[in-house]
DNA sequence: GAAGGGCGGGG
DNA sequence: GTGTACGCCCTTC
């Protein structure tokens, strides 16, 4: 598929969710505050610049701020003299709403001319439009002129259209002020390839220059890396502020200049800022943002980092070079071809990630009117669905309802999803059942949507993302997996789940949002815990052992023998009671669950592969022998293997006493917060282990954000310095096919170094971490008394008189009633 | 327990 | 300022 030179109206139906206007092929815009906007268009594979006029505008709930202007303020269709600085049009609605649309030819002048008038008007200055509370309703600039033309990015294009280009640098530290530019790779998806190198200092300025102006003569639409926002660019920005390059990458006709601005992410006074940057004629994709988003709903990527996430997602390559970060630029100058290799393979990987996680927001820019770069970090509700419905609103003239007039409502506000725990312990044959978008279903088959929406936009277009999600997905079934068909009927069910799923939350999302309505979101909750407890209620009668449930969720254990397709019947025969609208699914099976708390379970599948979910099953502190061993008592106990599980413990014991395992194997790691003065300062009234051991190895130095790796000896903390990357590789552990876990083997290019492999640990304190840091997660499969025998060494007196045969325990079962 | 900090990613 | 709202985890009172 291809922009097409003849576009296709949208229909009617579509609009609100769509836009209305049919131009094909945008793939950036860049509006100005003065009314300028420039516009380029993928037109046959060639870039199209085209530059228009818009006008800038905000809504008002009311004129009181600009009537001063007297026969200045005129409305919108009124032809008056030069003398009209501001116009309006009325909308249509009631007097609690943003009545007024005004519109002036530049909106700094807009927003000046009300900001006198506030400041007429209440007698004091007022220096910004946030001090005047929801009076005004403002969106960005390209967000003005993509609402009020209908317009929306990527018409006609698929994710293949579009050209991206990945660049990664590679610094001598992670500090611009400490550091440098040696290495940047880059690479697009058109095939170009290239590493640019700065072995000196010296040559670091033209390394910059080299960059930008390779990128200007690739001209990709989109500049993609992973953490883009949060190293690459600032890195970049304050090495050619430095050197005095002017990052010259934006695309011709607009300013080529890159611009960063802070953007606030928490309110309060000590609100965060995170910088972003914009360039005119790109959009500039952080993978990070991506990642986060995706596991947002999945919430089981274990960490963010590109090498764990491309792991994650099966993107990396078996040649994949890695390399530690504070060993690339020493490698480098060993061996300088294997860090080319491995700063490629980053920008492959980003690639990867990019078609695997960038449809949705791709397919999302085709519907809201904002830019495909803040579609990927943006919220899903006041980001993604609230311009939507605004933009609806504004089309038919109508005026949005206005924030305060809401309020009231959230009197009513509802209690939420409840979450109970049935049984811990350990579980056998268990299935997992839910219902499929539980709180939208509701929604729509009860006709629940905000009473502020006179006009039913909010619940037209979820009807609208659900049918069409519906047919995508069947689309995405039926084509070729992977071809370019697929993967877009893929990304747009995702897209259209994501704002399917943000629908209730916006309602209930209190007064920051204007279509919020506190009443009608308790009123979802209340019919969501009615379905639930009906499921639940059905389970019990059929003699399930419920374990846990959620919101729309069950985990239970069905009679043991159960093959799956008897477990789906009971599923079906369930859902066949429920509400018509209202799908129960059956979701999956599994060997064994050990039910820990809420929300936090272990599973095992039937291939034998260990699923951990929630914190209090995984460990922060993370020191590799003991993970390990939690792991592999894990399976052990939920297999029933209780005499296995005392074996690793005995064995884990063995292994400390006799300093079997090197330090690095019980070494945990931490990331420095505190600069050397602010700790010395503080050492006297409290000391943090990992400051103390770089002050033990003479260390008076470090950098904030450092990490640091220490092991704990009878005197104190040892310090094992990063250059040893050894923990990397024994804590990469593989489950094998008869359930063992082994080791990944790995090329790695880190050397051994003497201090890893000391043995001067404090045993006993590693035993106690053993059982209270790592058994103790196994504490709720065994009754306590098993517990306590199961877990004491040898030495230890038992608390009971006669202790029975280890082979006698069993875990606590959670077993069917039969 | 609730409230208050700190952190993620990156070399 | 092409403004604008993150969540989890750990520590502390």
């Amino acid at each position: 598929m291809q922009a097409q030179t003849d576009p296709t109206p949208i229909p009617i139906e579509d609009e609100y969710l769509f836009g209305w206007n049919p131009t094909p092929g945008i793939v950036s815009v860049w509006a100005h505050r003065d009314g300028r906007a420039l516009i380029w268009r993928r037109v046959e594979g060639r870039i199209v610049r085209s530059a228009e006029r818009y006008r800038p505008w905000l809504l008002a709930t009311s004129l009181q701020d600009v009537s001063y202007l007297g026969d200045a303020l005129q409305p919108y269709n009124e032809h008056a003299g030069h003398k009209v600085i501001l116009r309006y049009r009325e909308l249509e609605g009631p007097t609690a709403s943003y009545n007024y649309l005004l519109f002036a030819r530049d909106s700094r002048l807009l927003e000046r001319t009300i900001l006198e008038g506030a400041g007429l008007r209440l007698r004091r200055p007022v220096s910004s439009i946030n001090e005047l509370g929801d009076a005004y309703y403002r969106v960005g600039t390209v967000e003005q002129y993509l609402m009020s033309t209908g317009k929306v990015y990527f018409r006609g294009l698929t994710y293949q259209d579009l050209h991206r280009l990945q660049f990664d640098l590679e610094t001598t530290a992670l500090d611009p002020h400490r550091g440098r530019i040696f290495l940047v790779a880059i690479r697009d998806n058109r095939g170009f390839e290239r590493v640019l190198e700065a072995s000196t200092p010296e040559e670091e300025a033209q390394l910059i220059y080299d960059l930008c102006a390779l990128i200007r003569e690739r001209d990709p639409d989109v500049i993609e890396n992973h953490n883009l926002f949060g190293f690459d660019l600032p890195f970049l920005e304050h090495r050619a502020v430095v050197h005095r390059v002017p990052l010259e990458i934006g695309r011709e006709g607009g300013p080529m200049v890159l611009e960063s601005y802070a953007e606030t992410l928490a309110v309060g006074p000590e609100a965060r800022k995170r910088n972003r940057f914009s360039v005119a004629g790109r959009e500039l994709i952080d993978t990070l943002d991506a990642v986060r988003r995706h596991d947002f709903v999945v919430r089981d990527i274990p960490g963010y980092g590109l090498k764990e996430v491309a792991r994650y997602f099966g993107l990396a390559s078996p040649k994949r070079v890695y390399i530690e970060g504070g060993d690339i630029f020493e490698t480098y100058q060993k061996n300088p071809e294997l860090v080319r290799r491995y700063a490629l393979d980053d920008v492959k990987e980003v690639d990867g990630l990019s078609q695997r996680l960038l449809g949705a927001p791709f397919a999302l820019a085709s519907m809201a009117p904002r830019r495909y770069e803040r579609l990927t970090s943006a919220g899903p509700a006041m980001g993604i669905l609230e311009p939507i419905l605004v933009r609806s609103y504004l089309r038919r003239g109508a005026a949005p309802p206005y924030r305060a007039a809401q309020q009231s409502a959230e009197d009513g506000l509802h209690e939420g999803g409840a979450v109970h725990l049935f049984a811990s312990g350990i579980a056998e044959q268990v299935v997992k059942a839910d219902v499929a978008s539980l709180y939208p279903s509701l929604m729509r088959t009860f006709r629940i949507g905000p009473s502020c929406d006179r006009l039913g936009i909010f619940l037209n277009i979820l009807g609208r993302l659900t049918d069409l999600r519906l047919e995508h997905k069947e689309m995405a079934r039926r084509t070729r997996r992977h071809a370019v068909e697929s993967n877009h009927h893929a990304a747009t069910q995702a897209a259209m789940k994501i704002l399917i799923n943000a629908a209730y939350g916006y309602m209930g999302a209190g007064s920051m949002a204007l279509f919020a309505d506190g009443k009608a979101a308790g009123e979802v909750t209340r019919r969501g815990r009615a379905i639930l407890n009906s499921i639940l209620d059905a389970l019990r009668q059929r003699g399930m052992a419920l374990i846990e449930a959620d919101t729309d969720g069950v985990y239970f254990a069905v009679p043991k023998g159960w093959s799956a397709s008897q477990e789906l019947d009971l599923v079906n025969a369930i859902a066949s009671e429920l509400p018509a609208g209202i799908r129960l699914e059956y979701e999956g099976r599994y060997r064994a669950m050990l039910s820990h708390e809420v929300k936090n379970y272990a599973l095992l599948t039937y291939d034998n592969r260990l699923l951990v979910h929630g914190v209090a099953l995984r460990s922060s502190r993370a020191e590799p022998f003991g993970e390990r061993f939690l792991r592999k008592a894990l399976h052990c106990v939920m297999v029933g293997d209780v005499v296995g599980v005392r074996n690793l413990y005995l064995e884990a014991i063995s292994d400390l006493r006799n300093r079997r395992l090197p330090a690095s194997d019980l070494a945990t790691r931490v990331k420095l917060s505190k600069a050397p003065d602010t700790y010395l300062a503080a050492r006297n009234n409290h000391q943090e282990p990992a400051y103390e051991a770089l002050l033990h190895a003479g260390r008076n130095h470090w950098h904030v954000g450092e990490r640091v790796r220490f092991y704990r000896t009878r005197k104190g903390y040892v310090w094992l310095p990063d250059e040893t990357e050894e923990a990397t590789i024994v804590t990469d552990w593989r489950e094998q096919a008869d359930g063992k876990v082994a080791p990944q083997k790995k090329t790695a290019l880190v050397t051994y170094q003497d201090v890893a492999d000391r043995r001067d640990y404090d045993v006993e304190h590693y035993i106690q971490v053993l059982r209270n840091s790592y058994a103790a997660r196994l504490s709720k499969a065994f009754s306590k008394e098993s517990f306590e025998q199961l877990f004491r060494t040898e030495q230890q007196p038992s608390l009971f008189d006669v202790d029975p045969p280890i082979e006698s325990i069993e875990p606590l079962w959670i077993r069917h009633n039969a």
